[in-house]
DNA sequence: CTATAATTTCAGTAATTCCTGAAATATCTA
DNA sequence: TAGATATTTCAGGAATTACTGAAATTATAG
């Protein structure tokens, strides 16, 4: 199976960029295929397609699963394993947030956790101590944040998106509603 | 100069999550020490605590530098280079957003941008530059918030963050007010 | 301007990651 | 259950990235 010169390019750009995104050539080609194929691919053709070796796109599958960027589907009297990339950019990008959280702040936001529970002993101690703290709490507000506002519906989380900055007119208008003590509260687990 | 063991395991950490967020262990540990340093220091104390060659740390300053993560200062009497983190942690939150859209995401919107300018030939072409276009279009609309919302000092940003997605209230408020119709307005550019 | 200190460059090596082909394992069909 | 097909594992080689020490360059003080 030969790609299109469009769908070559886009696939060629994905496996450069794949290494600034933490993910191999192999993988980020796989995966643009998949994104822009009509129809699930199984792991022969993709090998074909993209001139990799059958054990490549096996290792590079099993990534993208790991990532649950892909969906494993049987097509009826094919007993091979057909992949796709799932339909709804919004679900993608939701699922890719989650695991880039899972993998590289999660584990960090524990070190943290874990590292603040010591007292600190000398000044340059304090010091740091308090600067985790700040790292601590910028990252928990961002994180937080993104929780809670992933769980809206795709329509209503385009609209907050949208109106960007100017959310903050609501802020003003809250604060004058509410003499400013609301805004102050603080965070609620 | 030793590190505490409180600074050490935080140290040690960035070090090892560096590879998940696209820098190597040297840089990493580099910019955890200037972190919690309490003072600047220069590339010889850097490279002793971290027992690293004096020409790694050279080379992991300016790898720092070009992400603007770092700040270069002279002491008085001293003709060594000091460096230093940026006390403000929502401003390094800023600098590595702002970086990481430069060098990860605007690439591909423009690569998204020059092949959507080709017109699809068949009928799997147009399924796929349709896929190329909602890519675009998500990638666009979130990029877009947030050089926005970024723009917005601390306090006022912490304070949307920290709504979250409550914001969507102050939403139906506003399709009640304006008869569903300021919603659906596109994005201005 | 010269001597010295500070920093950078770079070639070579070490370490890591990527990828392949062959073998092993698993799954299905007849 | 045998045989065929599909998938995974893994050892080893290829490619890439990281790191070092030595040499070159740059900057400063006297």
């Amino acid at each position: 199976m030969n790609m299109t010169s469009l769908v070559q390019s886009f696939v060629l750009h994905f496996g450069e960029m794949g290494s600034r995104w933490g993910i191999s050539r192999t993988v980020g080609q796989i995966y643009a295929l998949l994104y822009v194929s009509p129809k699930p691919l199984n792991a022969d053709e993709i090998a074909e397609t993209l001139d990799f070796s059958r054990s490549n796109v096996s290792m590079g599958l099993k990534e993208l699963e790991s990532w649950r960027l892909v969906r494993l589907q049987h097509l009826p009297g094919d007993r091979r394993e057909y992949f796709s990339a799932p339909e709804d950019v919004w679900t993608i990008f939701r699922t890719l947030a989650e695991e880039r959280r899972k993998r590289e702040i999660d584990p960090t936001l524990t070190m943290l956790r874990s590292t603040l529970m010591d007292t600190p002993a000398s000044a340059d101690e304090r010091y740091a101590h308090a600067r985790l703290r700040e790292m601590h709490d910028l990252i928990e507000l961002v994180t937080t944040w993104f929780n809670d506002v992933q769980r809206l519906d795709q329509k209503t989380l385009a609209q907050l998106l949208k109106l960007g900055s100017k959310a903050q007119k609501f802020l003003a208008l809250k604060d004058k509603l509410t003499h400013g003590s609301g805004a102050k509260s603080a965070i609620k687990r």
